[in-house]
DNA sequence: GCCCTTAAGATGGGATGCCATATGCAGCGA
DNA sequence: TCGCTGCATATGGCATCCCATCTTAAGGGC
């Protein structure tokens, strides 16, 4: 079985460089986020490039890609593994990005124009849409690109990148994370309260909501996993 | 003229993977920090290999370093180019920093313990010290000790990661930047109040002091960017 | 004299080969 | 039977080569 296919698509539309290892590297977290690769498996360059008919070279650039992000740990005449991921590190995770979209949220709360502030409407109603029909996939879609538009709407780069490089580790933790219907009804809540800090342009309320349902976000996960690592 | 001798020397005591693509990455973001390669200007791998006498491949993944770091670009056929760094990056990369480190503060003054409070008043008492005797250079040393230990000490592996990345880039504003006297009594003021909040085990204060700290050092950081570029 | 074409050089990306070292297993000795 | 030694294998690091593409400049045509 080979990618080619999949890798030949995916390069007509990037002209960027090293668009083959940003594409290798996508594949392998996705298979490190979805478990196919679980906590202390091993990744050898050889291997991977035979599988995707590549050569070392850019599963090499690959494997470097995700030991920047954190997931992997490379090591001489070992391969790089998979690093654990349990509760203490979603723990630490998600206090950083709670920390970091709260400052993001306190940002656009600042400055958001009438639009910005339509587009935030119109994907809130969107997910209270789906949160009342109980169409829970989509719910949490939606949910996440609100999530990424507060922060890519913050006005600071910087905190899109570093968002960006947390959020992919996390992603680990939500992917086994399925919300519990309590959480669901008080996470709405704080997504309502959210709303009516931005519509008044509240700063320090945005800040202060948008922390506390983070923190509440990870605190769940980590409950999470922490009763998965029971079994 | 070689760099081999330095190499050797750094190699022996390493012993970690990669060790040389680390080397040259710190070679080239030190110059990069201290302006010798100047915003704009390109770093090309042939080039530098050569001047440090190794292959391409080394020099190429020490590129992606500092590419991910956030310091150069790199495009195709053109060679990395180290990116502008202006007011406005050194905005947006503060404002992360202040958020992140009060992070910290808040952390370690939650679970801080009295031999960790002793070596942090160690630290501090040195540093005011150098403030009394006026010796700005180990002032200025024993500052970033004190920072780089609030946030080591936090408990937290995941902001000691980002810090670390994000102050390698905020470094670069600090190298221009001479602080004023006036923002120097202002700074003293501040690691004093942080002091009070440590000892008090006051969580809420030691993040808002740091914030705070944090934020008009990005300020007064922002002012000389901007003095310097009106030259 | 100006602009377009074209060819040579520059430059990063990818493929491949060699090397040093760690790992693991097999065989030998006590 | 257990442990130690040594060799084969695995594996990542580094060097080198080739290639596609962009840049640049020179030369010819209008």
């Amino acid at each position: 079985m080979s990618f080619q296919n999949e890798l030949s698509e995916e390069l007509e539309r990037l002209e960027s460089p090293t668009a083959i290892a940003q594409w290798v590297s996508n594949v392998l977290r996705d298979k490190i986020v979805k478990g196919v690769y679980p906590p202390g498996s091993r990744l050898v360059e050889r291997k991977i490039s035979a599988e995707l008919g590549l050569s070392r070279t850019p599963v090499r650039e690959a494997l470097k890609l995700l030991h920047a992000d954190g997931l992997i740990a490379i090591s001489r005449n070992k391969g790089a593994q998979v690093l654990q991921y349990g509760p203490q590190e979603a723990l630490a995770l998600f206090d950083v990005i709670a920390s970091l979209e709260s400052l993001a949220a306190e940002r656009l709360a600042e400055h958001i124009s009438t639009e910005t502030l339509d587009q935030l409407e119109e994907l809130h109603a969107q997910m209270m849409t789906y949160y009342k029909i109980g169409n829970q996939t989509d719910y949490f879609d939606t949910n996440s690109e609100i999530h990424d538009f507060i922060v890519e709407n913050s006005g600071n780069q910087i905190i899109v990148e570093t968002h960006k490089r947390l959020i992919a580790r996390a992603r680990r933790g939500r992917y086994l994370a399925i919300m519990e219907p309590d959480r669901l009804v008080e996470a709405v809540s704080e997504h309502e309260v959210l709303m009516t800090a931005m519509r008044n342009k509240d700063k320090d309320a945005a800040a202060q909501i948008w922390r506390q349902h983070m923190t509440h976000t990870g605190e769940t996960v980590v409950k999470v996993l922490r009763q998965d690592g029971e079994q």
